[in-house]
DNA sequence: ATTTTGACTTAAG
DNA sequence: GCTTAAGCCAAAA
């Protein structure tokens, strides 16, 4: 029995994506919207995360811009938590940026 | 059904 | 290196 409705396709890859981001890993937004189903949707992936408070079912914080910046976020200190919260997790941080070479999630 | 917005991305100045 | 502009997708009002 399905409690909680499927919203769409979309919605329902994306988050299962970022279920799928194994802790000390980070994905971009263009990333989840490629692995969703499409490429270009990179703004449909944030704004699916910031419409819906799944916060604990869904690792957020484990996804960054495209260059690694943190962006949104609107819990704790914002960007301040999420990046304390990634590099606690493992992730490398290079200055205010994560190091995509190294801590960026590969399918 | 239409319009607006939004945690994006890439290109150009 | 930073700012501005345009493009693109999907959901919410």
């Amino acid at each position: 029995m399905s409690n909680e409705p499927t919203r769409s396709v979309f919605f329902d890859k994306v988050y299962d994506l970022c279920r799928q981001i194994p802790t000390g890993k980070v994905a971009t937004y263009g990333q989840l919207a490629k692995l969703a189903g499409s490429p270009r949707a990179a703004r449909a992936v944030g704004m699916c995360m910031k419409t819906n408070p799944d916060a604990p079912r869904t690792p957020c914080h484990r996804v960054v811009a495209s260059d690694g910046s943190l962006t949104g976020y609107s819990a704790g200190d914002g960007v301040s938590t999420k990046q304390l919260m990634l590099q606690r997790e493992g992730v490398i941080f290079n200055g205010s940026k994560v190091d995509l070479q190294v801590s960026q999630w590969q399918p």
